[in-house]
DNA sequence: CTCGATTTTAGAATCATTCTAATATAATAA
DNA sequence: TTATTATATTAGAATGATTCTAAAATCGAG
């Protein structure tokens, strides 16, 4: 099981952010880190095979609670997961489902407008939006 | 079944959109135009009680195809609809699942920046914010 | 090293959503 | 109108992603 990040920067994330730095969360983390593939969790599962699938939904419950990883609604009856380095946001082409991670807006203006809208602080978002190829138009 | 929308507004609005104008679509067709409470099948189907649940989920597909409803979603493992009158934004109380229509922001520059990185004609789009109030900080 | 709190795990359970296939209906043409 | 046909509705069954359970393992503070 290579670990693409060093150990120790791995570990240092979990306990920054209160969780315990277990083996199991170092190697998803790495894997969400890794991978641009934004898998579902049993793609994670299937990948990562000596870890349990509840310790797969498990994990990921826990690095969105703290930000290191996002979902993405891909309207494919599964959630898929992607790892939060930098804001961006996604682009998901209806037809085939391929998601494209994109980063040329800015959000704050975005974030901004909605905690004067509700009053809230603004801890997270999902930022979506579907496509078509106009080479598929009809 | 009081009608709040007139019939014939409402069957034009399917049929515009290539849709049969049976009673059921238009029934709840009116009912997500006449109510903001953003209601799961479960609470629709509840509602109007001469409507099958598999007939709401079938509706709720076509007029989320054809752009009339979107979806909703907020972390509470079902989906929420909500009529797609004029472009407007969510953003979600963590603590309390109370969902806000926002419009205080203009979405078409982040869709002509999705275009622009994808080369996708966009169809749609998904803007949820995550909020907790400020006054339930710890 | 100890110990308690937290985490992991396999498998069972849940339940929102989709599917099935039989019946009913809308929209078109005669 | 009425006939025709594609489309829609329906009850109930099936699906499958996700959550739950409770027992065993492990992290990390002291």
């Amino acid at each position: 099981m290579e670990m693409l990040m060093p150990d120790q920067k791995l570990r240092n994330m979990l306990q920054e952010r209160g969780l315990k730095a277990t083996s199991q969360r170092m190697i998803i983390l790495d894997y969400l880190m890794s991978h641009k593939t934004h898998p579902t969790a049993e793609m994670i599962h299937a990948d990562l095979q000596s870890i349990s699938l509840a310790t797969v939904y498990n994990t990921l419950e826990k690095l969105i609670e703290t930000g290191l990883v996002v979902v993405i609604d891909v309207n494919d009856d599964k959630r898929h997961f992607d790892y939060y380095g930098k804001p961006h946001y996604h682009i998901i082409n209806q037809e085939t489902h391929e998601i494209i991670d994109a980063n040329n807006f800015d959000v704050q203006p975005l974030i901004d407008a909605a905690r004067k809208a509700s009053g809230l602080n603004i801890s997270g978002y999902h930022i979506e939006l579907y496509g078509i190829d106009p080479k598929d138009a009809k």
